[in-house]
DNA sequence: GATATAATATTAACACTGTAAAGTTAGATA
DNA sequence: TATCTAACTTTACAGTGTTAATATTATATC
């Protein structure tokens, strides 16, 4: 009598849907661009349809932006990380944070930049998935600090620095295309060559 | 026969009347949860009559904006500059410039973050007033170049680098305020000095 | 002072928004 | 076959940005 496995497999498929088609529409035309019914008009599904999955629309974007904080640690943590050489593997994390945010910067603003304003105290707290990509980071810092590469400063400190960088240059990045900037690769490379080069001892 | 200019000044008048409504709205509840119609409330006028000043919602909000940058800039230019001491005047005008972002963060990230969702291309333009507030960061990194405090990069690259930290960490201190942050001064000075002691020689 | 003209403000309306409450339907259990 | 329940839809409400048409006011002209 598997009917009730099937009913809640279905359930889950339908909610999936509801998540694939809110991110592609938040993506494409902007979260406040997006209303519950053109979601709905998607999945060809009534509008309220949707509440019966997902709190309000806030709560709908927090789902796809945790999808999208997955996301991001999937790809941190595809790197090979060489442990003979902390450094490196910290520059390639940061090039591959701020390679993300550009690839996706719908999702990256999303996340990053308008989560917050509708979820105060948001996602980053203990056990979240949020948690778990500044753990990433931490465990990084952390091995330039023993191995003496850095400047003996609180890991904390030292992680919340470099996250700034990165952070500030993906968000200029996305925000201000038209600006003069110089070229993008080089930037990146400057913006994280430089921090490191300011932490070390 | 001063009439065309006393109407020209109420007219003017009525117009700073909306933008200080509309800044605090804006600031207070965020861009998205103030209406026209609060906005016409507030300074108990029909909501219609706003669109007689200001094409579209987009453009009231721009030109807070505009308002808000022209406060940044001022800001700055009010610090004393020590010609003798460059990189000093650099670190106080990126410390000026994260304390001003979390003094109004709604203005900061509205001028920074929400403006250019709404319009591409944005304030950044030859002869604008964001074009000034960068022209001072220009000058002042040009400074450091010169006297050979700084690496010889060019001065756009080193300044977009500056940059980037200082929005880094606004942002992130404004977004994830229950984030665990290290003592609030000392990771923006940490920050501050880490990119400096980066670009050094 | 009466009237024409221009400037300014308002009313009414449209197509849309997020979402709560009530109504409907289909499938499982008995 | 009757009942129950989960899933979904219909309807409705109060609010949104914005436009067009209308009304009101203040000025200039006679």
């Amino acid at each position: 009598m598997g009917t009730k496995e099937r009913r809640a497999r279905e359930k889950e498929q339908l909610r999936r849907q509801i998540l694939v088609a809110a991110r592609e529409l938040f993506v494409n035309e902007g979260y406040e661009n997006v209303s519950m019914r053109k979601i709905a008009n998607k999945i060809e599904y009534s509008p309220t349809t949707i509440y019966l999955y997902f709190k309000d629309k806030a709560d709908l974007l927090n789902s796809v932006c945790q999808e999208t904080l997955l996301n991001l640690l999937n790809t941190l943590e595809q790197l090979k990380r060489d442990k003979s050489d902390p450094l490196e593997t910290l520059r390639k994390s940061g090039r591959t944070y701020v390679e993300f945010g550009l690839k996706y910067p719908q999702d990256y603003k999303l996340t990053f930049v308008i989560r917050p304003q509708f979820q105060k105290g948001l996602g980053l707290e203990e056990g979240s998935v949020g948690e778990t990509v500044f753990n990433y980071l931490r465990e990084m810092v952390s091995e330039c600090i023993q191995q003496k590469i850095f400047r003996q400063m609180d890991v904390e400190t030292t992680g919340q620095v470099l996250w700034s960088a990165v952070h500030g240059v993906t968000l200029l990045l996305i925000d201000f295309p038209d600006f003069p900037w110089t070229e993008k690769d080089k930037l990146i490379d400057t913006v994280i060559h430089t921090t490191i080069e300011g932490l070390k001892t």
